[in-house]
Formats: C-alpha cells, sequence, structure tokens
DNA sequence: CCTTGAACCTATAGGTGCTAGAGATATTAG
DNA sequence: CTAATATCTCTAGCACCTATAGGTTCAAGG
C-alpha cells in the first residue's frame, strides 16, 4: 500500500493534482487508514502513470478519462482509442502549423527592429498594424500543450 | 464616438471580451453617454486594435500591458520592447520543439497499431509505459497558444 | 513515553483569458 | 409607439491545476 506522497512520488504526479484527479472522477477514492488517510493498492500506480503519461503527450483529461474506461474492457476493438489518439495527433499538427506561422511572424518583427527609439521601433509598429504582417496564419484558432 | 459593439466589430473582438479588458485595467474606462453607454474614441480602436494583434501573436495580457505602457513613451529606447518580443519568439520556439516531440511519438504510436483488441493495441499500451517512447522530450513544460 | 517535524486532511481561493447566462435598461428602425 | 436589438451589471463557468489556511496523523529520535 501506498500513501499518496509515494504515490505521487513514484508517478510524477503532485499530491493535491491527485486529490483533484479523485475529485473529478478520474481516480477512484482508495481505501483509508485508520487516521482517514488514503492508502492506495499497487494498480493506482498503473493508472496515474497512465494518466500522466497521456498528459505529458497532451490528451486532454476527457479523452484520458475515455483511454482509461476503454482500457478497462480489454476485450473490445480498439478503434475508439486509436481514434482517440489520431484526434490528439491532429489537434498536436493543428497547433504546431499555427505556431510555427506566429515563429515567422515574430521572427521577421524582432529581425527588423533598428533598436532605436519605441517611435521607430518595428515591434511596437507591427503590433498595431496586422498589414504589416507577411502572412494572415495568425487568425486566432485554439491553445494549450 | 463608437459603442462598444462597434468597436469589437472594427477590431474583431468580442464585448465582453472589450469589458473584461477594461476590467483588468488593459483599456482604460470610456466616457458613458447619457444613458450610461460606453462611447469610445478613435483612438481605442488603435490600441484595441494593437492588443487583438499582440494576442493573435500569443503574447500574455502581461506583457501586453508592458507593451502599451511602453508605446505610450514613443522617445524611450525600444529594447524593453525587444526584449519582450524575443522572449515571446523563445516561448514559441520551445512549444513548437515540445509539440514536435510529441507529434513524433503520437505518430508512432498510432502507426504501430494492428487495429485488433485493447489488449494488444499499441496506443493504450505505450500511454501506460513512457518506455516505449523513444524520446524523453514530453517532460511536462507549458502551455497555451 | 513523549516530542518534534514531516506528511497528511478538508475547504477555499486564485490563475489565465476569456465566455455564457440572467435580468434590467437603452437605443434604433419601422 | 412598438418591437427588435444592443447595452448594462453581476455572477458563474471553462481547463487544469496550484496555493493557502488551519487542522490532524504518523514515524523517528531521545
Ligand atoms: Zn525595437
Ligand atoms: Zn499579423
Ligand atoms: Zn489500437
Ligand atoms: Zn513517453
Amino acid at each position: 500500500m501506498l500513501t499518496i506522497g509515494k504515490l505521487g512520488a513514484a508517478a510524477g504526479v503532485k499530491v493535491p493534482t491527485i486529490r483533484y484527479y479523485e475529485q473529478i472522477g478520474l481516480l477512484p477514492p482508495p481505501g483509508r487508514s485508520t487516521g482517514n488517510q488514503r492508502l492506495y493498492p499497487r494498480a493506482a500506480l498503473d493508472r496515474l502513470t497512465f494518466i500522466r503519461h497521456a498528459r505529458d503527450l497532451g490528451f486532454p483529461l476527457e479523452a484520458i478519462r475515455d483511454l482509461l474506461s476503454l482500457s478497462d474492457r480489454p476485450d473490445q476493438s480498439c478503434a475508439a482509442a486509436d481514434a482517440i489518439a489520431r484526434t490528439q495527433l491532429a489537434a498536436v499538427r493543428a497547433r504546431i502549423a499555427r505556431l510555427t506561422a506566429l515563429e515567422a511572424e515574430l521572427q521577421r518583427m524582432v529581425a527588423q527592429c533598428a533598436h532605436g527609439t519605441i517611435a521607430s521601433c518595428r515591434v511596437i509598429e507591427v503590433l498595431g498594424d496586422h498589414s504589416h504582417c507577411a502572412d494572415d496564419d495568425h487568425a486566432r484558432a485554439d491553445a494549450a500543450a
């Protein structure tokens, strides 16, 4: 049996985060010691490690919730799991595309500045007027990694 | 003079967002009509357009706040503004690097799945064990575009 | 056995950048 | 004048935690 601190250390997840996952139903409430402290079986470490790894790969908690419930039904087809992963891959690619457009524009902006006064600063000027931009590709879209 | 709706339409910013910017002190409180509705001078459109563009380029509101107060002092050196832009460029590049690592791992995961049952699904397996990953580069880091 | 200090408990609030809703008032077009 | 639209304030919610406060339990050393 593991205390919440040991569990967190083993999985690389902070203690309040574990409690948060329990609160939103991503981790089942574990048993308690006589003094009311959480005690986790080894299996909880696998589950938390799974969650942590999926978070590291950018999956949203809702997707992880679905993946976990799928992994509890080992006989079923994995099509649903694969679809979730492909969706995530597409989301990551979309973010990369957007960020790459931002990078180009920022790079241009920084490179063109002559390091004089604010009045002649290219950074300030470009920010004030999108028509100075080479690309339209930074139309607002999304967030989060 | 512009109503909040016209201002928002002109700058491509939603009305509640404008009120939010006012609330956090990013936009100065404008005058009001006799019926207590906000009335903006033309200059507010420039300021809001600046904010919108900087947001589109991923600058956090705090950085934009700094950039705006710099742009109010046109005689000063633009070094501080350039530094903010370079910081933003570095942040964008860091996110791209991280997302590119995620992309590679997700791609591998999806490609290796044989489309059988959950029990043999490579997606589920890799998520459960980071040692299946080719790279360590998805150690948690940041967020937001 | 007793004390100390770390780890644990609950509950609440904050952070980022908005967005959505309720319920009331103002303005504008027909 | 009336009806539709736009505005007003206030509050709560989104994702995903993180931090704080104020209290209890546990493990080890003396
Ligand atoms: Zn400059
Ligand atoms: Zn632009
Ligand atoms: Zn599969
Ligand atoms: Zn991995």
